[in-house]
DNA sequence: ACGCATATATCATAAGCCTTGATGAATACT
DNA sequence: AGTATTCATCAAGGCTTATGATATATGCGT
């Protein structure tokens, strides 16, 4: 005897009329002609031997075999989808730059991983540089995508998500609040950040002065954790050595700024769309650390 | 688009090829022509648009996408298997009969359990008596099954288990020497038991007195915990409240006894063969619990 | 180097399975 | 009642797939 093999298309169009509950709905749903659909299903029982529907009335119900079966085609099907897309996306192959600011590259390491599991063909180079350069540069087509925080001088690409800013200081510092405030501020989203806290500033009748500034987070972290300065930054890039402030400190509140997905102008490449996808569907998710 | 589908058929094939290292000798284990497999093979890697395989000379060698897919494959497969012996299953019907000595009984509830969920259509009715009157009753077709331990006056079956004798008495008792000694006897394989006992105590020029008996362990359970008796039991029928005694109690080693399984002369039912291959699986390593 | 044995790819053919479109019966809805 | 769905059945056609034969290549032994 031959190896007993399920045929998967039967168990899709099984879970069709399952989730459809009709034989012609699952039909439609699938590409497939109604009497293609009737007798797939009398096909799967004949090949099993088995029962797995009866009708009352117009409605159909599953056997309880038919309700195992189900079970055991959704996994396969799980399966079967899976391994189907994982062998497809192996044959994504190319090129592809993204374009992040320098403090975001620290934290996307884990969708850099993903992604080379996912498209290991895929050639996967990131630049650095200013939200406005970035922007640019893609639609100079020198980038493919470019992750960027949105602003004034930069508007355009799709909200990836929105993300409070917030005061902070160095963990174990008091909130320094002396008159004028010293500010820390750092360039990746600098032109940003720093408008957004001098308005908020000015608007709330505060005096201010930039006490430091640095191409990175990390060169201000020194000053920051030592209490010297209040720095800006997004709730997610809050690090243990950040305590952020809440209103009690007496400190404006501070908008949400937003991350902005910018694509090269037409046609996105396959390896492209697919990075930005995943971006989007990875930092989606609030929660989830940026 | 049509929803892209594997076809088990094929991945099949694959494993076959992988495993065996050629396309002829899949094709024999597959029961197909040569040719057939080479071009399932083709089919594969066409509706995947991927190569899966090269050529050293003769020797053929995955790529890496091909091993990828090979992973997949078997995964699927053996849930494919699993459904598909699962479904079987479920067709198997009808009633069964299991005799078993009294004292197995307690022991054999996990079988019963897994048995009824791999064939819930089946009736499984379990009936007790002594391990010769069992006999007698497969062989009048009385029983569809007996456990029984294998002794000269029922010898037959087919040997599942074989299992050491062991001298226990009560956890809390100390080894009761005096001459002659004290045996309990209970009755599953009391024939056996006591042949055993009484052949390795002559053997050993001790003499021996039988204290007590009864149809179970249970019956003697409270004897032996009180340090009245020392009782003959099957290594994996000990419980907490028994302790055994080694070669240093001075009592003479004991043999191994044999559980056999008897099977109703001639085409034994579906069901009962599907029992018999449950018990011998479960019941075959030496480790697990009778 | 030559030939034999084995392994694989290719091809035409035939079988058989699967989809299709049409038809009729049964059931709900108005 | 009449109408509209839904479904099972059927014959037909198409397409896929297994087969057996044949051609080609590879490795091994002489």
């Amino acid at each position: 005897m031959r190896a007993p093999t399920l045929d998967l298309t039967l168990l899709r169009t099984l879970v069709a009329i399952s989730d459809t509950g009709s034989v012609t709905a699952a039909a439609k749903r699938l590409d497939y002609t109604q009497s293609t659909v009737s007798m797939q299903l009398q096909r799967l029982e004949a090949q099993l031997t088995l029962t797995l529907h009866e009708r009352e009335g117009r409605r159909i119900r599953f056997t309880s075999e038919g309700e195992r079966l189900l079970s055991h085609a959704r996994r396969l099907l799980a399966l079967n989808d899976e391994a189907w897309s994982d062998m497809q996306a192996r044959q994504v192959t190319g090129d592809l730059t993204l374009g992040i600011p320098e403090d975001y590259a620290s934290l996307l390491p884990s969708v850099f991983a993903y992604f080379h599991q996912l498209y290991p063909s895929v050639g996967l180079r990131v630049i650095c540089g200013t939200s406005a350069l970035l922007v640019e540069q893609v639609k100079a087509k020198e980038l493919d995508l470019a992750l960027v925080t949105r602003q004034r001088n930069s508007p355009g690409g799709d909200v990836i998500r929105r993300e409070p800013l917030v005061w902070a200081v160095g963990v174990n510092q008091q909130p320094l609040l002396s008159d004028p405030l010293p500010l820390a501020l750092y360039s990746p989203g600098a032109d940003v950040f720093r408008e957004v806290a001098e308005q908020a500033l000015q608007a709330a009748g505060r005096s201010w002065r930039v006490a430091y500034t640095s191409q990175s987070m990390a060169g201000l972290a020194p000053i920051v954790t030592a209490g010297l300065a209040v720095v800006v930054v997004t709730r997610s890039m809050l690090t243990p050595s950040l305590r952020p402030l809440d209103e009690s400190s007496g400190l404006p509140a501070l908008p949400m700024i937003e991350l902005a997905l910018h694509r090269a102008p037409h046609r996105p490449s396959e390896p492209a769309r697919r990075l930005g996808e995943l971006i989007r569907e990875q930092l989606a998710a609030p929660e989830q650390a940026l």
